[in-house]
DNA sequence: GTGAGTTGTTCTCAACCTGAGAGAGTGAGT
DNA sequence: ACTCACTCTCTCAGGTTGAGAACAACTCAC
């Protein structure tokens, strides 16, 4: 045991310690025009006055760090009651260099949001903007603190996700069309995939959709029969897993 | 903007705010005589006197929070040098309930270890014992805080990482056996694996293991051929993985 | 309306992977 | 010398995947 730790089972007050700051931020993805995008506000003051940021701030005393990330979501996106709900947030990282913000120590809780196309979000009393971005429009020297280091670890771990979890279906409408959540997986992971297998294997996961018994009310935009519409199933993990194609890349 | 992010970006000092406190605990694995075992610290004092905890602390100043996990492992254990490097340690999640230590509002940042076979944590200073503990020893009633969530949740993460990452290497020397391998996933996992299969598995995976060309200098405690002996090769991650035969499970 | 082209869905077939079992050969213990 | 446990390889049936094709339903342009 550590001599910190003998202060900690004391009740150490921690004001005598190095003031450390606690964050929730959140990497919001959705998908608009077939486009992946991430929830961004521009920050106004120094430090990265004029870069991207993620959406985040203190956590409060009385909330738990998901429940600060819902918040911090809710409040950007003006979001509230069902469609709040209907957004996949799940905790990413934490991220607490010592100088990752200049000021003063700041452990950041990252979570992941998925979310269906929202609307834009409300301009606030506050002079910085929120917006949508698509993720092909950043570079990480636009981006505050170490949160291009961030962004990247929540997109690749929504590229994860989707291989063995059914939440592709959270970036689309409570009914959708299984062509709806191919276009969700190749938005995500960047590359077409083979519409008739695909649509083989999502039917052959046990409760990956389930049928709603209709239809869509027209075909495609230039042709093509009506298509069948889904909702999700209840299965909380894909047995078994819709794999990427393979490819080198990083351990999560 | 949230009138805190307003705060914080005006450079809001947090002495201030609600006190929090952030720790690093260590949910530290290692397999002894075929068992899982934890690393656990007996509590001396209140709250929770004698129950099992994760040895942990606070973050210091000018540590990241993964070297502040390294850190308290080093200290629980004795251990140092290479034998310390050796250990994989990455993080498991962050957890911030508000009432999860009754003193005051505490942020643990909860890691997980896979080690080797290590000797007992030396005796410290400290009144407190320090003891490796099988896992199925444990009953959340005996375990101080949320530890036991934390606990489940890091076995279930190793669990998992055992499919997709090469790791299972970490919980052995060196060099070693295929069946020493099978041995660390049958442990994990909690079920048998077919012998045959998983060899053939183990060496059709590109850089999971590489040959030494040298073999064990006896056979098996009751007989048998000597084994081949092989290293970890310089996969970050299993194509295909190894996936656990299928049952109900829950998400990460 | 009609024709051209697009799309949703199903099918086929070869290649690959997995689970289960069997067997050859090695070596420790009695 | 014999037995038995053990490593490692092989076989085979069943399932899954990748690639391509077929076909009917539909929209749009004309």
């Amino acid at each position: 045991m550590t001599v910190n730790e003998q202060d900690f089972l004391a009740g150490y007050d921690p004001r005598d310690y190095p003031a450390v700051a606690v964050t929730v931020d959140v990497v919001a993805l959705t998908i608009r025009e077939g486009a992946l995008h991430l929830l961004l506000i521009r920050r106004g003051a120094p430090p990265f006055a004029g870069h991207w940021a993620l959406p985040g701030g203190f956590v409060q005393p009385d909330e738990n760090l998901t429940a600060g990330a819902r918040r911090e979501l809710a409040e950007e996106t003006g979001l509230g009651g069902e469609r709040l709900r209907r957004v996949h947030l799940e905790q990413l990282g934490s991220y607490g260099a010592p100088d990752r913000d200049p000021r003063m120590r700041v452990v950041s809780v990252a979570h992941l949001a998925f979310a269906p196309d929202l609307p834009d979000p409300v301009a606030d009393t506050d002079a910085d903007e929120a917006i949508w971005l698509p993720v092909t429009a950043l570079t990480s020297r636009q981006l505050a603190f170490d949160h291009g280091r961030i962004i990247d670890d929540g997109l690749e771990r929504a590229r994860s996700k989707l291989e063995y979890t059914p939440l592709a279906t959270r970036f689309l409408a409570p009914e959708f069309t299984i062509t709806e959540l191919r276009e969700v997986y190749e938005t995500v992971w960047g590359h077409p995939l083979h519409a008739g297998n695909f649509h083989r294997k999502v039917l052959s996961v046990p409760g990956f959709v389930e049928s709603t018994g209709a239809s869509t009310e027209r075909g495609g935009a230039r042709g093509g029969p009506r298509a069948k519409l889904y909702r999700a199933g209840d299965a909380r993990l894909l047995h078994p897993a819709l794999l990427r194609p393979a490819r080198e890349e990083t351990v999560r």
